[in-house]
DNA sequence: TCATTTTGGACAAATTCAGTCCAAATGTAA
DNA sequence: TTACATTTGGACTGAATTTGTCCAAAATGA
């Protein structure tokens, strides 16, 4: 499984490399066709559930997918807020070493 | 201005270098006291113009503290999802890249 | 054309979040 | 100890955001 552009990107991608449609997809997933049309559209964000069912249908890693997933939200929330995206991601990176830490003397 | 441990931490210690208790600078700031205890403390996230305050009565930098609240919310976000902080990372560098070439396109 | 898929707006329900109020706890100085 | 100020945190309200559905219009395509 490749880093597509956005999250919504890639399930799309899975789905039409399986030849399914939106409607057998989201029957899958048991939500609304419309539903899954937006999470392609990166408007709706899936569950954790959701995350479960797609790698299950597209045969892919349920990690790789989540791990997509969680970037995608990040990156969003980084990009809009400023243009101090690099920057952030060196404090970011520091933080988890820190908050890392803490967890382990736990 | 260095990087303390959270966001929290670093307005507390800023507040305390000052020797101002909460009551004084949640007046500054127009809250209430007890919503910047809890700010504090991490547990209420501040607005923009109250971070544009605080870098005022601390007098630091208005961006490095943005980027230190930002950076605060990624590694939270990051923490409390999986193990997979640094490979999100990782893929969140590249997100990035490419998200900003798309807004320079525009 | 007809049938199916895709798209997106509008909306109700659910969930999350901000901010305040207040009272209890903690600290401090005389 | 007393008196007073500061700090902490629970409970709550209203606001804002988000989810998921419904439905109809647009696109696709045989």
């Amino acid at each position: 499984m490749k880093t597509g552009k956005t999250f919504g990107d890639t399930i799309k991608i899975l789905r039409e490399e399986k030849k399914l449609t939106l409607r057998e997809v989201s029957e899958f997933l048991k939500i609304d066709t419309s539903m899954l049309g937006k999470i392609e559209k990166n408007n709706r964000k899936p569950t954790k559930e959701m995350i479960v069912k797609f790698s299950k249908i597209f045969n892919v890693s349920e990690k790789n997918l989540t791990i997509e997933f969680i970037s995608d939200n990040v990156a969003y929330q980084i990009m809009d807020e400023e243009d101090f995206a690099n920057e952030v991601l060196k404090i970011v990176e520091k933080k988890v070493k820190y908050l890392k830490t803490i967890k382990r003397l736990k």
